[in-house]
DNA sequence: TGACGTGCAATTACATGAAGTTAACTGAAA
DNA sequence: TTTCAGTTAACTTCATGTAATTGCACGTCA
């Protein structure tokens, strides 16, 4: 027995790729091709683009077919602040809802990226960043709030692609995720809330700083 | 030539029909019958069912069909303060971009709200305060945010079949909503924030209030 | 009398076929 | 040489056929 049906594993299948970058952002998805590369038939197929679609992943153009999104500096520039406002409030509910074992298992996660940091270790940086982020969405215990997130981080996900990591950018996102944490700690609400704000703000600045930097490399 | 293809417009259709209540939350929904009553196949219902599920709509069990969500307390619980952060939002930003001729705008759309709330004409009340959030959040001019809120109100949307609206609460939510507007024309975006909030949690409070009252009736 | 197993019916899910539309390519004319 | 028109080919879209799974009911055995 399967516990979810063939068009469910083929949108996790397609969304993994996405993410992966196999299929470029902009790019026409090709129907028959990836019923041929997936050994499926077209209805299954047709139907995990119709989720994708509605999640915002892919786009719909009728009678011409699905292209991969593409998302623009503007885009990033207006999720950036409704993610900071959205995990802000999971932190300032996480202030309030967190156990004692929560915050153990929050230090041992924040011992990790610490230790990823120092060693410059970037992907396992990201790893641990956003284990910690869930554990705090978690915390909030908001269904719909998750949802939200949820949805807004798979545009991030798929910008990511254009984007690489500033090294120097490690310790200052550090900084700013001890800071999340010690007002956890200190059950400080409002100061978790703005430490997760200004965290994620700080995020889309260091990216956008980033994307000037290789267009000007590129004019060069 | 048409705009959009036929499982769009099936997903609209079902759409209207769910919000108006057509289709009962909890209730089955059968295939077969629906493509009897649309007059089209299986395939383009079946791609439309897909869009409603990803919007939350309707849910899917694997070899089990369809069914049209439910919205519990809980979910109301979580929901309002999502919306309320983000809509307050919209009025922070509306505040600091609005035009004159935006406002003015708002006037005449707060002048029929008054007219309506003192007339008793709650549909009419409720179709000009749909008008003012959208015109507001469409001043805040940022698609994600906006894109966040619409997802969360048609799950509002659902809800509000099984309840009714307190005549009382006219009178009430009038106030709040001039309470905003006043700090949008004092371009006070602070405090449009958060009477924005402030209408929105206190329009949950008078739906739990109604629903206590309706369940109490019921147990009596 | 209760519980378990088997058989049937209904419904979902996937594959394939047919049709319509769009886009691209080729040829001719200006 | 360029542009426009016509034709062709490919792809999306919708319909239908087929297979598989699930739930329910009835019968039988303990």
């Amino acid at each position: 027995m399967q516990a979810h049906s063939l068009h469910q594993e083929v949108a996790s299948q397609l969304r993994e790729q996405i993410f992966a970058g196999a299929m470029a952002p902009g790019s026409f998805v090709d129907e028959p091709a990836l019923c041929e590369r997936l050994k499926i038939s077209r209805t299954p197929l047709r139907e995990a683009l119709k989720v994708l679609s509605a999640e915002g992943l892919v786009r719909h153009e009728p009678r011409r077919g699905c292209f991969v999104s593409e998302v623009s500096e503007q885009d990033l520039d207006e999720i950036f602040p409704v993610i900071a406002l959205l995990e802000g409030r999971c932190a300032f509910e996480a202030a309030g809802k967190a156990t004692q074992a929560d915050l153990q298992a929050l230090a041992l996660l924040h011992a990790q990226l610490e230790a990823h940091a120092h060693a410059g270790r970037i992907s396992e940086y990201y790893a641990t960043n956003v284990l910690i982020h869930e554990a705090i969405i978690g915390l909030a215990g908001n269904r719909w709030l998750a949802q939200s997130i949820t949805d807004l981080r798979k545009i991030l996900k798929l910008a990511r692609l254009q984007q690489l990591h500033a090294p120097g950018r490690l310790v200052q996102s550090l900084a700013e995720h001890l800071s999340v944490f010690a007002a956890l700690q200190r059950r400080d609400s409002p100061g978790a809330e703005l430490a997760m704000r200004t965290h994620l703000l700080e995020q889309r600045l260091a990216l956008r700083e980033l994307a000037r930097q290789l267009t000007t490399k590129v004019a060069a």
